[in-house]
DNA sequence: CGTCACATTGAATCCGGTCAAGCTGCGTGG
DNA sequence: CCACGCAGCTTGACCGGATTCAATGTGACG
């Protein structure tokens, strides 16, 4: 899944005999918070299965997600590592269940063992690359290219096949809104003009893509 | 200056002496890049002296400031931690003075030294930790304020003191816009608004700030 | 079949970008 | 030393993309 590894490529066999003895099992239903805003994170979760929203609830309550994470995924790296508050919000997008570790073992292993650390250091530089990208886009490139590219990145990693071979997307306009800065009406409007064109098929929830050659052109990716 | 240390904070002898044997100094003088997008960088920096603007170059000709970093700041770890070209272009805003050392010992020494790697960790995760709050920032704050913040936060990192004990910030109307997603037009009228309100005061390549508090104020910080 | 959340569409508004014109500080060379 | 040129800055007028608000439509589910 990610040509860099996982956070536990390669590590010492002591280090995974501490690993697997701390390891416990988490599930959480969709809509419920993994790790919230301020929260000192007291465990270090991998998602099994399910999808997570990172997001930051800004004070006036708008709602920037910043990403989306599927199986695989870690979640809270930077604050275990620095043994500092959340700076983000992780909700579970649908049924999630995790494997998770106390943030204390993590953070002594962290100083331990260092492939682990590289590890880390690699997926959290991964997120780095990703965000400046986002930031990039976000003030050089209109609402309707921020939508396309984000349905593109978005099927790339998280999308449903149908049985016609297209990728299906199963955000709501809103969501969509939230991922690319912008308003649930615009994304309205710009799905209904891409319907109309035959680029995409959007219904309730969900967005299916049935020309990624056209999608792309217009992202200008 | 950092809380969470430097890179090389209690990282082991060995590894100390391989480091100390490796570095290498180099001058740059202002306006040149000390790594730029694409680039495979052969070398980690750590700044000595002077001022380094990170920046994205966009396909359109745009330039996305990121961050300025002074002193102490590292360069270049992510590439080197995952040996993937640049993301970012790195150009020096004034004469820099560096210590550098040969990305391959970085990468070996970041596999072998916990402490090393872990040290990498928090200071990659700090800098996550600014881009979110950016880019959160970027679609949810108008462009007065996101001014605002940007020279409050510029001037707690580099801010020159004046003889009257305020603090001044070598930043052009356009270094600014750059740095706050907006255009050299905008930064100049509302710069020239607080200037009349008496909250800064304005001249060539340079923005004195009077008031902090009233600023703050505007910045809704 | 009613209800609620999600979605569409139009109209008005506005922030900030774009363009044009001109000003000002500063270094340079005659 | 002054004139020149240039880069940085200011200001006004205009425009347009995207938000806001309101009204209405529609799919899903008990």
């Amino acid at each position: 899944m990610d040509i860099f590894g996982s956070l536990f490529d390669g590590i010492a066999p002591g280090t995974q005999a501490q690993l697997a003895a701390a390891e416990r099992r988490r599930t959480f239903p969709a809509g419920t918070d993994l790790l919230t805003v301020g929260q000192q994170p007291e465990c270090l979760y991998r998602i099994a299965s399910g999808r997570v929203k990172i997001w930051r609830p800004s004070n006036d309550g708008e709602a920037m997600t910043l990403d989306y994470f599927g199986p695989g995924n870690v979640l809270g790296i930077v604050p275990v590592a620095r043994r500092e508050p959340m700076r983000v919000t992780m909700t579970a997008a649908s049924r999630v269940e995790t494997h998770c570790w106390p943030a204390t073992t993590i953070h002594r292993l962290l100083g331990e063992d260092a492939l682990l650390s590289h590890n880390a250091l690699n997926m959290v530089g991964k997120a780095l690359n990703i965000l400046s990208e986002r930031i990039e886009e976000a003030n050089s490139v209109n609402a309707e290219q921020r939508i396309g590219r984000a349905l593109l990145r978005f099927a790339g990693e998280h999308a449903i096949w149908t049985a016609d071979h297209h990728a299906a997307i199963d955000l709501s306009r809103q969501d969509i809104a939230d991922l690319t800065g912008s308003t649930l009406f615009t994304a309205s409007r710009v799905l209904s003009e891409w319907s109309r064109q035959g680029v995409v098929k959007s219904m309730r929830g969900r967005v299916v893509i049935r020309d990624p050659e056209s999608l792309a052109a217009i992202a200008d990716v």
